[in-house]
RNA sequence: GCUCCUAUGGUCUAGUGGUUAGGACGCGGCCCUUUCAAGGCUAAAACCCGGGUUCGAGUCCCGGUAGGAGCACCA
């Protein structure tokens, strides 16, 4: 008994019958996962799990020029850490595999020669190089006709005798209109004349996309096909080959792209970041995906926060957007503080760590955390936000003087000269005994608790804003580090 | 060149014939405050242009313009 195929029967029927919900993420391995790739990948996810249905990886290495190995593994990692799970996929057999198009090649022969023997494909011998570059000289107003598609049996015989390698390549029909219908773009008609006979299998014995895609997603019973907005205009000949084969086609749900705030391109050559690097520059991958989902989409309320469990429910297809749409770093950061934000305190602590300076063992880091949890917009600001604490920053006696806070040097003088003898008593040194103490030498100095305050941070910190006020560093410093930090401050103000 | 697609503040978007055109980011101001954040309030800022259809168009139609995409033995 074959429970491999009967599985995959009783799967078949099963989806047929129910429509039950199948999308796959099919990604080339050329490098790693860029901004648009995620989204197309989470959106077949949503697609998928928003109905019950079934989310499938499936790897299309048909390109042996451009594959790169490791590649793969970059497409695992990036799905892993977006938390984007298939179901299916090359280490995960449902049923429908080989999940990897390298690994299809006699599939693809197959049925390459049903397309051959009913006459919708035909053998042709030009070589590469004989082909003219048509497009963008006026000459092509016409879908490319090869000669080859009117050779006769025997002329077909004869050249493969010569041992010419041929590529098989699609009879597009001469006359009529195909339409078909998006989900985003609504009804698409396209003149078969702007149609050409794309080669569907290269000499090389590799199929095209234009094929692969279309018999691997008819045999892994894809329902929902998500792709980029590149495909819209040859989606007819891919239904043209759905119909020669006399298979149903699925649902289409081309996507927008993304693309950058001057208009231009996302593109790794000018530096534009992956998925994976942002993560590396500090962004919380949820806070990506909850970013990258809006752009080109909206849940028809004005909610912006989402984990990906809340997209799964809140995901429609019918509400994907048109037009292009730029990735805006600022509001990335925003949403990635949003995201920072909701973090318990001992979440963000465990996300935190790998970011404090070093040497910074000997404070209590949980305090810190605490202290700059609401501050971070990025997980990467850490070491810049919290610096001082290591190494008191040089600063100008200028800094004491402060507006706000009606504080002057002469102020800020008195005040420190007040807090020495004051701080040394302290015996617990705790964030209420400080403020209680602090605010009493306001009121018996007659000074407002601001004017009290800024000389103090302000010598603890060195700098003109800090996370955290007077006391709050304070207790992170400890009593000798904040009786020492004071003296320096006096120092500077004589 | 041909074909397809798109077009609401700087950016992401809501809007499906009658709205003071809503929200978010960013930007400005105010409040709060132990500096800065966070939070709250608030301001400025948009329907690409031209024709129709209609009592009435951001919304429907046509034409421009601008932008994007496709026209590979790449996906």
């Amino acid at each position: 008994m074959d429970w491999a195929s009967l599985y995959g029967t009783i799967q078949q029927s099963y989806s047929s019958e129910v429509t039950m919900f199948r999308t796959r993420f099919a990604p080339s391995p050329t490098g790693y996962m860029h901004i648009g790739n995620l989204r197309t990948a989470l959106y077949a996810y949503l697609t998928a799990k928003g109905a019950g249905g079934t989310f499938i990886l499936r790897i299309e290495d048909t390109d042996q020029n451009r594959n790169v190995p490791e590649s793969v593994q970059a497409i695992y990692n990036g799905l892993r850490l977006a938390g984007i799970e298939y179901d299916e996929g090359p280490d995960k057999d449902g049923g429908y595999g080989p999940y990897v198009q390298s690994q299809r090649l006699p599939i693809y022969k197959e049925y390459a020669k049903k397309l051959t023997n009913s006459g919708h494909a035909y053998f042709c011998f030009c070589q590469k190089e004989d082909k003219p570059i048509l497009e963008k000289t006026g000459e092509r107003t016409q879908g490319y006709r090869d000669p080859c598609r009117n050779l006769s049996p025997d002329e077909v015989k004869a050249k493969f005798n010569e041992g010419i390698m041929p590529v098989i390549r699609q009879r597009i029909p001469d006359q009529g209109v195909s339409t078909f219908f998006d989900h985003v773009y609504g009804e698409i008609s396209i003149d078969h004349a702007q149609l050409d006979d794309q080669v569907l299998l290269k000499s090389d014995g590799f199929p095209t996309y234009n094929f692969a895609n279309v018999v691997d997603d008819h045999l892994m019973a894809i329902t929902h096909v998500i792709r980029g907005q590149e495909y819209l205009t040859s989606t007819p000949k891919y239904n043209l080959l759905y119909q020669a084969f006399g298979w149903e086609r699925p649902e289409y749900i081309h996507l927008p792209h993304i693309i950058k705030e001057d208009g231009s391109k996302l593109s790794k050559r000018k530096g534009d970041p992956s998925f994976e690097d942002l993560v590396r520059m500090g962004y919380l991958p949820e806070a990506i995906v909850n970013y990258v989902a809006l752009l080109g989409w909206n849940p028809g309320d004005e909610r912006e926060y989402f984990l990906l469990p809340d997209l799964v429910t809140a995901f429609d297809m019918n509400r994907i957007v048109k037009s292009n749409a730029a990735f805006s770093f600022d509001k990335l950061r925003w949403l990635n503080g949003e995201h920072i934000r909701a973090l318990s305190p001992k979440e963000f602590h465990r996300r935190a760590l790998p970011y404090y300076p070093a040497g910074f063992e000997r404070f209590n880091l949980e305090q810190i955390s605490a202290l700059i949890q609401v501050r971070t917009e990025n997980l990467s600001d850490i070491p810049g936000l919290v610096g001082f604490f290591g190494k008191l920053p040089s600063y100008e006696a200028e800094l004491f003087a402060h507006q706000k806070s009606k504080s002057t040097p002469e102020s800020s003088k008195q005040v420190l000269q007040a807090v020495q003898p004051l701080f040394a008593e302290i015996e617990e040194w705790s964030n209420e005994n400080l403020f209680a103490v602090l605010k009493g030498l306001a009121l018996s100095l007659g000074l407002k608790v601001g004017t009290v305050m800024w000389p103090i941070r302000t010598a603890l910190s060195g700098q003109e804003i800090s996370p955290g006020g007077a006391t709050e560093l304070a207790v992170i410093l400890g009593k000798d580090e904040t009786l020492r930090r004071i003296s320096l401050g006096l120092e500077k103000l004589d």
